[in-house]
DNA sequence: CTGAAAGCGCTTACAG
DNA sequence: CTGAAAGCGCTTACAG
């Protein structure tokens, strides 16, 4: 198969650079992977004949040997538009991209929405066309992450994975977030408080709830089930729950949604029940995303590190990569006090 | 380099598909690019003994000797928080990706926000490691689309492209859906219609501010500098703007905002001005984003064919890495009536 | 329709 | 420190 486009002439190779530096080809390839076991004057030759050329390495062909692919994928293993419509995906997305960069990796975007579509992308990636996997996948029963593992790719989650795999993973603190947020509602006096949780087959979801019901406990106020609703981390989602929950116990008084976009249609339907935020009911959210400086009034809510999450993933999965085995990294959550509690 | 991973045991190759079928390599590599000239019993053959073994090609090996990457780059060159906060960048990055992924295609994420990302991006690219870019860039004096052209890469653009460069793109038709909103605000009555354009050195800024313009003039209404002011497409700016012109002109009776994101700051600073939406000061915006239903009034707004755009754009690019010409595809916006306007 | 063979561009023991 | 050589896993003319 011949280049189409005439302007897409040969590319310099190891070859040429060899010749035009006076020096082997393995001497060329030892420059360019650290310059050792190579003489100052050989290397120097190597250099100039690189920029002289123009040469970069044919990475298929390095790969070919290597047996690396020199690149990662960033897995999304749910229905996509739940991630998409999600601001924190977004930083998420762009710190990995980021991270991976300035080692000089590419991260491929990979969506397994349906069953067949994640066989298919567990077979490529197993076939060692990725370095590793920054998994980004909370449900429960999440087949691909243990297809992964014993396939042998390294892989690191966003969250902390539910079932019993020990896998790597990057999490921030749910529980403690939760805490504080509770806290900060029982310390303003609120006494009837209800959640909007995350499904409960994540664990952000659980842990959050699991936050909510130390702090109401430990203030000796009684856990009632009919305050707790769970919903998706949608915005409707989120609208929903609360309507429901206004519906059961109209004499609320605060609310702590488990994700802003959530707390985001919470917002709207208090305000269409005539309820004044935070006067009548304080509504607490959770991430500190796009969503919570946007909303009306401005959102009180948990900061999620996710700068340093993208950042630590990439870190555990390229140490991973190395060799290292598998590690756990839990960063600390932050109340971020705003207006609407 | 060997394995640091016990599980990570030998690949079956092309050569264990061989001996297994009791054939050739060179068989079973023309079962796996097509099938031609293949009897029916070797190819059976070939197939039963490459579900036997789990046989996956080696990308690497065959982009070797096709010159070909198998993959696509989706590269940004701005600052990149400005895309990872607009909703509308969410669905085009998910739709191409899916487009691609049909045709087994990965798309590699590259950001290059500084001259010297993109020197070393555009260097990578230009050495043949993807075959074609998606590039979302909308700013003139953008070099990067320029040089890879000229590097004989094919390329498309999401957007106009603001030079003379004849360049593959997929747009929305930015005026003619101007000239809808605008159109709908005077059919409403209204006579003060300023706008928020986009950057002017942007084509969505330019000639959404033409259809503007136009429609003014076809309506008999003057057409005044100081109802116009430029902002970045960013909430913040949309709020600012806003303010700028609420102060240059207490007057106004409609706002024809270039994107839903700034309509949302407009929104707040309306709102905190005392103005109603829309009794005081009917609010268009333009993309129909989810930032449209989240605002409160909810948007009336443009909406920009976004699956379709993503879709369009690889067909564009595929065709190109096919050998084709370069193509322009314009797609038509619809107006979407809300509650703001 | 099929096999044997060359070769894609690199890396890495192996000798020196 | 350096070069010659083997080999990574594929595809593709070339003969038949």
């Amino acid at each position: 198969m011949t280049p189409n486009n005439p302007a897409r002439r040969r590319r310099p190779t190891i070859h040429d650079v060899a010749r035009e530096a006076g020096v082997s080809r393995g001497t060329v390839s030892r420059v360019l992977n650290g310059g050792h076991y190579v003489s100052p004057a050989a290397a120097e030759a190597v250099n100039a004949a690189i920029r002289k050329t123009g040469y970069v390495v044919n990475r298929h062909a390095r790969s070919l040997i290597t047996g690396r692919s020199g690149s990662a994928a960033f897995l999304l293993t749910e229905p996509q538009e739940k991630f998409f419509e999600d601001p924190n995906f977004n930083v998420l997305l762009r710190g990995c991209t980021q991270a991976l960069a300035a080692h000089d990796i590419p991260l491929l975007l990979m969506i397994a929405g349906s069953r067949e579509e994640q066989r298919r992308l567990t077979r490529y990636i197993a076939a060692g066309h990725v370095d590793g996997v920054l998994l980004i996948s909370s449900h429960t029963g999440d087949p691909v992450a243990e297809e992964l593992v014993r396939a042998g790719i390294p892989v690191v989650m966003c969250g902390k994975p539910m079932g019993r795999t020990r896998l790597a993973h990057v999490a921030a603190d749910d529980r403690d977030g939760a805490r504080q947020m509770v806290g900060h509602l029982v310390a303003a006096g609120r006494r009837r408080i209800g959640t909007v949780t995350g499904p409960l087959d994540t664990s952000g979801g659980v842990d959050r709830l699991a936050g909510y019901r130390e702090v109401l406990a430990e203030a000796g106020l009684p856990v009632e089930d009919d305050l707790i609703v769970t919903a998706d981390y949608s915005r409707e989602g989120g609208a929903a729950a609360t309507a429901r929950l206004l519906d059961r116990r109209p004499d609320l008084d605060a609310l702590f949604v488990a994700s802003d976009l959530m707390a985001q249609g919470a917002l709207g339907v208090l305000e269409r029940a005539g309820r004044r935020v935070p006067e009548d009911v304080a509504v607490g959210g959770f991430d500190d995303s796009t969503a919570a400086l946007s909303s009306r009034p401005a959102l009180t809510t948990v900061r999620q590190p996710w700068d340093r999450i993208s950042t630590e993933m990439v870190r555990v999965l390229l140490s991973q990569i190395d060799g290292d085995a598998t590690s756990a990294v839990i960063l600390p959550t932050e109340l971020v006090p705003r207006d609407s509690a």
